[in-house]
DNA sequence: CGATCTACCTGATGGC
DNA sequence: TGCCATCAGGTAGATC
C-alpha cells in the first residue's frame, strides 16, 4: 500500500512522536511480523533503547537507536503504525506493541501480514541486507540532476513503468505514483527506457520529483479501503489529485475527451490516457 | 540478463 | 442473502 509519500508522511510524524523516547517494553503477538530474527532477539534489542532519529530510504523506515542498532520497518501492502495510549482498545491485526517509558505506545497493525520489522546494525544495512544495500537513490531525500537521471535511465533497457518501480534504480515509487508520474510526463508505461529523447527525459524527471513532492505535501493517497492511514488514523488527501490512478472510464482531466483506460502491466493495474501519453 | 508469473495473506467488492 | 471469483498500495523467488 504505502509508497514514498505515505512512508514520508509517517516518517515526519515519527520524528515528532517517538524520537527521544525510550522503549520500556515490546510485545510481539503476531507470528509473521518478525521473521529475520526471533521475537525474543528483537525484544531484547529494542527494550531499554532510546530512539535517536528516523530516516526513510524508499519505502523503508529506519529508526536509529542509542545502542547502535537500527530498527527497520517495511509496511508492505497493509501495514500501519499507530500512536496509541496504553488504555486504548487493541485493534484487530495488531502484531507488535512498543510501550515507551514516558507512557504511550507505538503499535504495528497489518491484516495481510506482509509487513515486517527487524533490528540490524548499520554494517548489515550497507552490506548484508540485499534489498537495502542495493536500494536505488531516493529522489526526495537525495535529489539528482536530470542528466544523472538520464544516465541511469539509459543504463538498462526496460519498459518505463518497470524502471520507475524498480527499487534498485529509484527507491520509493510504486503502482500509484508510477502511473501518475507517467501521465504527468505524457509518456506511456510501455515506452522503452532507451527510446526517450533528451526533452522527454527531462520532462519525466521533472514530473517524478514534482508528483512525489506534491503527494508528500497532501499526506499521501488514501483509497476507499483506507488501508493507508497515518500515525493518528488519518487518511491522506492526494487521491483527490490523481489524474489517472483508479479513474478508469472517467474523462481525462487534461484532454477532457478521452476516458482513462485500465490495463495490466506486469500483472498490476495500470491506468493511462491513450491520447495524452505517447 | 529481462520479462512474467506466483506466493505470501486477509478483507472488500461485485456478479450471479 | 449467500457463494464464488477477483482484486488490492509490495517484493522475492522461480521459471522461461
Amino acid at each position: 500500500m504505502p509508497e514514498l509519500p505515505e512512508v514520508e508522511t509517517i516518517r515526519r510524524q515519527l520524528e515528532r512522536e517517538v524520537v527521544g523516547r525510550k522503549v520500556k517494553t515490546v510485545d510481539v503477538t503476531g507470528k509473521r511480523s518478525i521473521r529475520r530474527q526471533t521475537p525474543e532477539e528483537f525484544k531484547a534489542g529494542l527494550e531499554g533503547a532510546k530512539i535517536t532519529g528516523v530516516q526513510r530510504k524508499g519505502k523503508y523506515l529506519l529508526l536509529a537507536l542509542d545502542n547502535g542498532s537500527v530498527w527497520i520497518i517495511h509496511l508492505r501492502m497493509s501495514g500501519q503504525l499507530r500512536r496509541a495510549a496504553a488504555k486504548d482498545p487493541v485493534a484487530e491485526h495488531t502484531h507488535v506493541v512498543v510501550t515507551f517509558t514516558q507512557g504511550g505506545q507505538l503499535r504495528f497493525l497489518d491484516p495481510r501480514t506482509f509487513g515486517e520489522m527487524f533490528l540490524a546494525t548499520p554494517d548489515e544495512i550497507t552490506s548484508e541486507i540485499e534489498e537495502l544495500s542495493t536500494l536505488g537513490v531516493d529522489p526526495v531525500e537525495t535529489p539528482m540532476s536530470w542528466v544523472d537521471f538520464g544516465h541511469l535511465l539509459r543504463s538498462k533497457k526496460m519498459k518505463l513503468k518497470a524502471f520507475l518501480t524498480d527499487q534498485s534504480m529509484i527507491a520509493g515509487i510504486g503502482n500509484i505514483y508510477a502511473d501518475e508520474i507517467l501521465f504527468d510526463s505524457g509518456l506511456r508505461f510501455d515506452r522503452e527506457t532507451d527510446s526517450l529523447t533528451t526533452q522527454e527525459i527531462r520532462r519525466l524527471y521533472r514530473s517524478l520529483v514534482e508528483i512525489l513532492y506534491e503527494a508528500c505535501k497532501y499526506g499521501g493517497s488514501t483509497l476507499a479501503d483506507r488501508q493507508y492511514v497515518d500515525l493518528f488514523g488519518k487518511g491522506g488527501d492526494y487521491q483527490q489529485h490523481h489524474q489517472v490512478y483508479d479513474r478508469e472510464k472517467q474523462p481525462c482531466r487534461r484532454c477532457r475527451r478521452n476516458d482513462i483506460v485500465k490495463t495490466k502491466f506486469a500483472s498490476r493495474s495500470t491506468f493511462y490516457c491513450e491520447v495524452c501519453q505517447v
